[in-house]
DNA sequence: GAGAAACAGTACGGTACAGTAGCGTACTGT
DNA sequence: ACAGTACGCTACTGTACCGTACTGTTTCTC
């Protein structure tokens, strides 16, 4: 046993983090079938078979591709749930309009609609995104800003909900003054005067 | 030439019928990329031959076999826009916790995001499913009924879209709740008054 | 510096798929 | 009855993919 307790081999962090880029490179441009070990071989110079050493399938490299997808979105706190709401609403926004990974949620969510993997998968990735509409909600509600019958669940689908829908279904473009007439419906019938003007 | 104007041959007719039928049918199992000629074929018995005799491509019968999808919905017409609104919603909300096309959409999505064929598809698809919310609020706009500022892509965006977040995103029941819920909000803050209870 | 580990390269086997070609048969509309 | 057509069948090309086996080389760890 040369195993000497946490110590990684530098050539494995290099092998690893070059195929999980490469896979993730893939991923944005083809969505999850775009992704192939041997594609993903050719383009890391990482040998096939590496790959199969520190990955059991194709199935164990997606998932931790997709791992680091949406995570750590910074919670606001601007004092009032109106302005955390028009903050996060709007970052959401932005991801959606430009990062990568709004083109590969689609190819998950009709992943997740058959393969009992991938449904973890997504389920993950839900809930990281939807995590600080959560954090914010439920401070809104200690604080008596919110109406008592609404909870985190419908804030998301209120507002993510819209935005979603004009991303993926209707492809129109998410311009402002859409993201803004869509906070301020949310905040409207969730029973929270607008703070702002 | 035998070729005696409309009529089609009674094969042809058949053949078509059966491969179109399986087609939908691994299309609603498996999604787009669940259909393979092959497995076309082999089901429905209709030779791999005759298919590419009817259909030039694999895609251009994909194109066909989902061009079913989501067609003639009702338009209801109640005599307000809030009965109508309801009334649409619930069917959505209907067919998206039952109708196999649900379980397809998000793989034409995916595929939309990437192929511009399958795209177009997309378009078609979206302003069928659409089309009923279009005309009630087109007629409720004449009527007056509407806020000025409030156009029929608000009104999609505002009842879809939340229905759409919970079916695919959220994974949550679409219960008869939550659907009224998302009705009336959206009837709120459309500038209409709720003529029901 | 020695031994172990990770590595690249290559060549597999096996499967699945899109699409094409040729042949002989069965059916249809007239 | 008969021409035209659709059909099934089989076989084939070519590609792409997953996952494994083997060989020899580099490189890290101790």
């Amino acid at each position: 046993m040369t195993r000497s307790g946490d110590f990684v081999d530098v050539r494995v962090q290099r092998s690893k983090a070059a195929v999980l880029a490469q896979t993730y490179e893939l991923l944005s441009a083809g969505g999850i079938g775009g992704v192939s070990i041997d594609e993903v071989s050719r383009r890391s110079g990482v040998s096939k078979t590496t790959i199969y050493r520190h990955w059991p399938s194709r199935a164990a490299l997606l998932v931790e591709a997709c791992s680091t997808i949406g995570s750590a979105p910074p919670v606001p706190d601007t004092g009032s749930f109106g302005g955390d709401l028009v903050a996060l609403t709007e970052a959401l926004a932005e991801q959606l309009r430009s990062a990568r990974w709004a083109a590969v949620l689609p190819s998950i969510v009709d992943a997740a609609e058959r393969d009992p993997d991938l449904a973890g998968l997504h389920a993950d990735l839900h809930a990281r995104l939807m995590a600080p509409f959560d954090v914010v909600t439920e401070r809104a509600r200690t604080r008596g800003e919110l109406a008592a019958d609404r909870g985190p669940a419908d804030v998301t689908a209120a507002v993510a909900g819209p935005l979603f829908y004009r991303r993926w279904f209707s492809r129109e473009p998410l311009d402002a003054a859409f993201v803004t007439r869509v906070v301020e419906d949310a905040l409207g019938h969730l029973g929270v005067q607008d703070s702002s003007t």
